[in-house]
DNA sequence: GATTTATTGATACTTGATATCAATTATGAT
DNA sequence: ATCATAATTGATATCAAGTATCAATAAATC
């Protein structure tokens, strides 16, 4: 992704921030730099641990904001805290590595026309739905992952 | 389901026990036998609080257990503690109240027909999926849910 | 019933996350 | 630029879920 500086995206989550009545101010600049300088899905205590100048608080709330405003995806992770990673994508699922724990992301029409033929069989009126693949990443499969 | 007695239940929960070499002990017989039951899901916090005269760490070592046996199905819970239920069903996904929380099963060939298919378009190899659809479950629709 | 080994549960602790609230800072008006 | 106002911050306390410890207890086997 070459189009624009890396400033152009950190636009987008000041914006969902903006768009909610929230100032702008240095701590929520940091987080959010953070955020967007690296590519991966990320903890809260992991941003604490990368960002020792902004309060645990401060770092919490910004989270709860930006998942809020739908800037940030909030997955469960089954024995653990949960992730979070940017929501580039409108509507989407989530594969992680049983391995590593790498988060990826994608998009499946068949699978969604599939949840959406589902209202028959359910008892209820479907409102939305959440799906993990589990896999073994190509950095595990290769050997090539250091844990880093 | 009427075949058997409520103990033909509860003797699936113990073997999955004894199957794993654990003991037959008291306490262990009152946490199978307040899963078996009430017939829903249920955390460890209610658990303990139902049955105060088990320990607490023995009713998250059991629950644990059952877990690990594949006997209980762990239910991840986006804002709050896990969800357990009884595995009735080999393979299966849950539904759940948006509303009240209430937990349901279902399977779908479909679903796990599109599941496996998925195989091409995920970068690794694909060793497990998740799912849940959210609903807003009749209890809730008609207005006659207390809560309780 | 004696021996061996698993289990129990009170307690302390860990981790993830939120509540409090005085001090600080952003924003808008003058 | 200064001020007034309201939002934000972050140290601290607290909460909640869950695990580790380990002496006392209870199962299973002989
Ligand atoms: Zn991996
Ligand atoms: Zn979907
Ligand atoms: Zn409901
Ligand atoms: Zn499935």
């Amino acid at each position: 992704m070459t189009s624009g500086t890396s400033n152009t995206i950190e636009i987008d989550l000041f914006t969902a921030l903006e768009d909610k009545g929230l100032r702008k101010t240095s701590a929520r600049s940091a987080v959010l730099t953070r955020i967007e300088s690296a590519n991966d899905a990320f903890t809260a205590e992991q941003l604490c641990r990368d960002l020792p100048e902004v309060g645990r608080a401060t770092v919490y709330r910004t989270i709860r904001h930006l998942v809020d405003a739908g800037a940030l995806c909030k997955l469960p992770i089954l024995d653990g805290a949960p992730m979070y990673s940017i929501a580039r994508i409108e509507h989407h699922h989530h594969t992680i590595c049983s391995k590593c724990g790498a988060i990826g992301e994608f998009r499946h029409s068949t699978v969604e026309r599939v949840m959406r033929s589902l209202g028959k069989e359910i008892d209820g009126e479907i409102v939305g739905h959440r799906m993990e693949i589990f896999i073994i990443c190509k950095r595990c499969l290769s050997g090539t992952n250091d844990g880093g």
